[in-house]
RNA sequence: GGCCCGUUGGUCAAUCGGUUAAGACGCCUCCCUUUCACGGAGGAAUGAGGGGUUCGAUUCCCCUACGGGCUACCA
């Protein structure tokens, strides 16, 4: 395994530039989904090729900035198991890995396009930019565009004398950089996933480069930084396919187009009801999670849950999440991040948009937890039960996790699983029993609990001996009594076999437990 | 509206012109177990529609339909 990737590694860097690859989320609230997939998609392909994996933070609009959000984001790829090398949080050469601390740069180039007259100073303000849609507003049109056919009618330095330009910039009027997109001109990109797209520059407008405030918009920031830390495949969801063309227009007039990344637009991730990408809401609305980890809003104080908290373990969620929109032909579903790093390649992300199916996560999470080893899963284990007030030594509960780990499918689940071996069950399900209850199995109970006050060893093997050998008296048979049994001892209809809980239990609990149970049942009408 | 992307069972999906169209989740039946699971054996369920190209189309092309994305001084 690790030749073969170090020998993809090494013709990779023989034959193409060195493999560096970015994530690039910007703060403004928890991680989605969709956002963990970009990233594990980048991570995996940066391994698989000996590559640098970048965790970019894109802070460009101030308004949006949300505090906590670039931890949350860190902390979240970190419990992923997917960390980046290079991020503002670790240093690397090509930083600063913040938008908003690299400002000065945006600003050089984007007066450099000014200057080579292929950008423009615009004027017009909000209110401005208002009225001309609503002036070129048509039922063919409901969105006009700031474009070729109309840039001559606004307030810029290609409609405005120069003299004009230099005296509204002289006087502080704020402006915009934005590009000058040719005319009818098309513009074909490369999509690793999609082949070629064209796209006609008529359908373009001229994008904001850089904003009143200073600020680089997304399209001016992503090529600058994708060409100054010197990105080889820039990864991102389908989502921004539709302005790919400013982006390589701005490669070619940066001059850089040589340098440009080779795109790969992501298949988003639906919801799993009717249409649309998922978001936040369909995950409250629907009971499940979309965040990765619990994300706490700083400004409504509202806590959105998230899969961690839900009761998931990393390699499930990233093993779910990297099948969602990619495989690699085989029938081996299950896989951990290095097997998913081996076999990963680009070639085979699908085209479409996928599903998000819960159940299915919840179904890795479960083979998640079989495969996983009884120590591991101790330390999360031992928080459930701690949450829920069971403070359980490692040995018991190390056993006991051992014992029905085969029966959760969330973390959460070894609470249920597990809570009736630390103390009696509240309620008992005496219904289940009922129906089949008589005088007869009543007073076998009440005997063999006399039976077992006296039993020498308690051991599964005794126990369940001496079950047998008082059912024989009785004339019953054990099958029928086990139930009562289980739900005298558990309360439900679920959990290991009984035997073993009584002895796990002890003699004077399981003594405890039966008479309960007895009166329960009797007292049921 | 325009532009772009997409379309195999309920969901994730294999197939890279010739298959009885895999597999997984979920669902159903049975076995194991007189609990619940796990495990095992089965089952129902798929190529949006129409044209081409071809000896042969799920696979290639076109049209239609449907779905999605974008259309901000947000990313």
């Amino acid at each position: 395994m690790t030749s073969s990737i170090e020998a993809s590694a090494y013709l990779c860097g023989m034959m193409e530039k060195q493999v560096r690859v970015r994530f690039a989320p910007s703060p403004t609230g928890g991680l989605h989904l969709g956002g963990v997939r970009t990233a594990l998609y980048n991570y995996l392909f940066a391994k698989k090729h000996g590559g640098t994996f970048i965790l970019r933070i894109e802070d460009t609009d101030q308004g949006r900035y949300v505090e906590g959000a670039e931890q949350y984001i860190i902390d979240s790829l970190e419990w992923c198991g997917i960390g980046p090398d290079e991020g503002p949080h670790k240093g690397g050469s090509m930083g600063p890995y913040r938008q908003s601390e690299r400002k000065e740069r945006y600003l050089k180039h984007a007066e450099k396009l000014v200057a080579d007259g292929v950008a423009y100073y615009a004027f017009d303000t909000t209110q401005e930019l208002e009225e001309m849609r609503e002036k070129f507003k048509s039922e063919q049109n409901p969105s006009p565009q700031y474009n070729a056919s109309i840039r001559m009618e606004m307030k810029n330095s290609i409609s405005l004398p120069p003299e004009e330009v230099e005296k509204l910039i002289i006087e502080g009027m704020p402006y915009v950089i934005r590009i000058k997109v040719p005319a009818s001109t098309n513009v074909t990109l490369n999509d690793m996933i999609r082949g070629e797209v064209t796209f006609n520059t008529d359908q373009l407008d001229d994008k904001v480069l850089l904003k009143a405030d200073g600020m680089p918009t997304y399209h001016l920031a992503v090529v600058v930084d994708d060409y100054e830390m010197k990105i080889s495949h820039a990864f991102r969801g389908e989502e921004w396919l539709p302005s790919a063309p400013i982006h390589v227009l701005l490669w070619e007039y940066l001059g850089w187009k040589n340098d440009m990344p080779k795109w790969a637009h992501l298949p988003l991730i639906l919801k799993p009801d009717g249409k649309g990408k998922l978001s936040k809401r369909d995950g409250d609305k629907l009971g499940f999670p979309v965040f990765a980890m619990d994300w706490k809003d700083p400004k409504t104080g509202e806590t959105t849950k998230g899969f961690k908290k839900m009761g998931f373990l990393p390699e499930a969620f990233i093993n779910m999440l990297a099948l969602l929109g990619w495989n690699d032909g085989s029938n081996e579903e299950v896989a951990d991040i290095v097997q998913l790093t081996e076999r990963f390649t680009i070639e085979r992300i699908h085209k479409g948009g996928a599903k998000f199916d819960f159940e299915k996560a919840k179904w890795f999470n479960g083979e998640w937890i079989k495969r996983s080893s009884d120590a591991y899963l101790l330390p999360l284990v031992k928080t459930i039960l701690f949450e829920k007030g069971i403070q359980a030594n490692d040995e018991k509960t190390l056993m006991l996790i051992g014992l029905v780990k085969e029966r959760c499918q969330l973390l959460q689940d070894f609470h249920a699983q597990t809570s009736y071996f630390f103390e009696s069950p509240k309620v008992i399900d005496s219904s289940s029993v009922k129906p089949k209850w008589d005088d007869k199995k009543n007073n076998f109970f009440t005997a063999w609990k006399k039976t077992i006050a006296d039993l020498g060893e308690w051991t599964t093997e005794q126990i369940e001996n001496s079950f047998k050998l008082d059912a024989g008296k009785h004339e019953l048979k054990t099958g029928e009594l086990q139930l009562p049994l289980r739900i005298m001892l558990v309360g439900g209809k679920f959990g290991p076999p009984v035997f073993e809980i009584a002895q796990n239990i002890g003699k004077e609990e399981t003594i405890k437990r039966i008479e309960f149970g007895i009166k329960s049942i009797n007292e049921l009408s």
